[in-house]
DNA sequence: GCGACAG
DNA sequence: ATCTTGTCGC
């Protein structure tokens, strides 16, 4: 069974969430991977709509191939609502049980959601990092905070997202000619290797393999075919 | 005060 | 996030 680090419990106003991030962000590292990672897991939350219940998933895979080697569902009940700028506090709690069931422990997590490039530069992606103590980055479909040019349409092209004149994470072309997605590093990682990583996910879709495949299993599990 | 606003 | 089929463009 996976471990993490209970740093604080759950059950706080968006006030005192807010404040909890203010302290939070001062731990969290932004650096190079300390060794070269074999395996990467991807994390999804689904819901039915206007209902609570809570469908959480991760899915860990090789990095060479990509092939999936292990993956665990929980259900559970959300507790805090969905508020731009505190997702890791409606999401995190059941991703952290769904975590508790994995029997391999990845050498780093991707994130649906941001990491730095947050307002207070604790996104879902960095906060999560904390708990798990381990390399995690977010990869987003959309921009939360921040500016950046249009990168070339080519696959692997880039261009830095701003904000505050700190740059904060990358808009990642994924796909030739399709939108980027919005790669920051979380924790214990830095920029370029969150962008490496993303890249090596490949599996032909916009959105990286990871992200892709828990995505599908949270949606199977709400809807009960897993 | 107004508009923006991850999933 | 979720509700949903076909359709336009490369």
């Amino acid at each position: 069974m996976a471990e993490y680090i209970p740093l604080h419990n759950w059950n706080l106003s968006a006030t005192e969430a807010v404040a909890l991030q203010q302290q939070l962000r001062h731990q969290i590292r932004i650096e190079p991977l300390t060794s070269q990672p074999k395996t990467i897991a991807g994390c999804d939350i689904s819901f039915n709509k206007f209902e609570e219940t809570v469908y959480a998933g991760i899915v860990v895979l090789r990095l060479d191939t990509l092939e999936t080697i292990d993956q665990s569902g929980v259900i559970s009940k959300a507790t805090f609502p969905y508020i731009p700028g505190l997702l890791s506090f409606r999401e995190i709690p059941a991703l952290l049980d769904a975590w508790q069931q994995l029997q391999t422990v990845p050498d780093v997590v991707m994130f649906d959601g941001h990491g730095t490039a947050h307002p207070r530069r604790i996104g879902i992606a960095s906060h999560g990092g904390l708990f798990l103590n381990r390399p995690t980055f977010g990869c987003g479909k959309s921009v939360l905070v921040g500016k950046y040019d249009e990168p070339a349409p080519e696959r692997g092209s880039w261009s830095p997202m701003r904000h505050h004149n700190d740059i904060i994470g990358a808009a990642l072309r994924t796909k030739n000619k399709v939108n980027p997605v919005y790669v920051s590093p979380g924790h214990l990682i830095d920029l370029d290797t969150a962008i490496d990583l993303t890249l090596r996910c490949d599996g032909g879709y916009r959105i990286p393999e990871p992200t892709r495949r828990a995505h599908n299993l949270v949606n199977a599990l709400r809807r009960g075919e897993a």
